[in-house]
DNA sequence: CAATTTACCTGGGTGC
DNA sequence: TGCACCCAGGTAAATT
């Protein structure tokens, strides 16, 4: 499922067929995704030209003058830059015609989003859905300080405040996993226990874990495709997640599977304290 | 009131 | 072949 790392492979991938190009047609195969699709999307898109893209956490952003595209992948999304006449498949519900290419969008779960944010609204990060967003991990600002100063008063697990977004965004279900089996800190731990010196540590790992995912092209689990349509290969590098039962790659004790908050969580009984 | 828990949406895969 | 069930990410509602 595309968690930041895809999200930003897919955003490189698509980036130079965007950019500098001009929306030929639109194409709505389905009412809408997780929202209904916005009204006249065609009518809003199509003559405008392409400035740049972006990304705020899971969102991928299309940014015009007058507006921006918010695209989510949800769980189940993935974006493919085809010649246009190539014929749709069955979870294919949204087209972007751009030049002589089309950017097309697939969503067999449709837990995917595709939104509009006008000009005249404000600037993007007030949007309904980015403002209540945590600080990007790749920035400066994410740091074991930050960690440490918003975790006090949280007393759900660290991997449940990892996953809640508000403190720091894009660390989904497997590179929360990852990240807290890298930092050797187990995934049970009530935030507020966890002091400064630990959270340097895991604001570290989940930097790495997450450029690491990047540098290899993501991860594919199920539905996600990279642009190209070819797979990322972080998975080959997983060390706790969806490995139950098999043994750590340190330490040889089997891999734990636990459930939290209805999430599945993967670490080493004997490697996370 | 802020934090936390629960429910919800969908459809592919699994197991009976 | 059918069908109940599980799971996933992120939001909203309900609850503490």
């Amino acid at each position: 499922m595309p968690e930041l790392p895809e999200v930003e492979v897919t955003r490189r991938g698509v980036a130079p067929h965007l950019e500098g190009r001009t929306v030929t047609a639109v194409t709505l195969r389905h009412t809408g995704l997780r929202w209904p699709f916005p009204a006249d999307l065609g009518t809003t898109l199509v003559g405008h030209t392409i400035r740049s893209t972006g990304r705020r956490g899971k969102y991928l952003l299309v940014h015009f003058d007058h507006g921006t595209l918010l695209i989510h992948l949800g769980m189940s999304g993935h974006l493919r830059v085809l010649p246009p006449d190539t014929p749709p498949k069955k979870h294919d519900h949204f087209d972007m015609q751009v030049g002589d290419q089309v950017l097309r969008m697939s969503d067999p779960r449709r837990f995917g989003a595709v939104l509009w944010h006008a000009s005249n609204e404000g600037v993007i990060d007030n949007h309904l859905l980015l403002r209540t967003l945590g600080v990007e991990p790749l920035e400066a600002q994410f740091d074991g300080q930050w960690l440490y100063k918003h975790t006090r008063g949280r007393t759900a697990s660290i991997k449940q405040v990892l996953l809640a977004g508000d403190i720091v965004v894009g660390v989904g279900n497997i590179y929360a996993s990852e990240s807290l089996f890298r930092a050797r800190i187990n995934p049970r731990i009530a935030a507020h226990r966890i002091g400064l010196e630990r959270y340097v540590r895991l604001a570290q790992t989940i930097r790495e874990v997450l450029a690491e995912a990047i540098e290899q092209g993501g991860s594919t689990l199920k539905d996600f495709l990279a642009v190209n349509g070819q797979s990322g290969y972080f998975q080959q590098s997983y060390f706790v997640y969806a490995r139950t039962g098999e043994p750590c790659r340190i330490c040889k004790t089997p891999i734990r599977q636990i459930v939290q908050g209805q999430r599945s969580t993967f670490y080493c009984p004997n490697c996370q304290k």
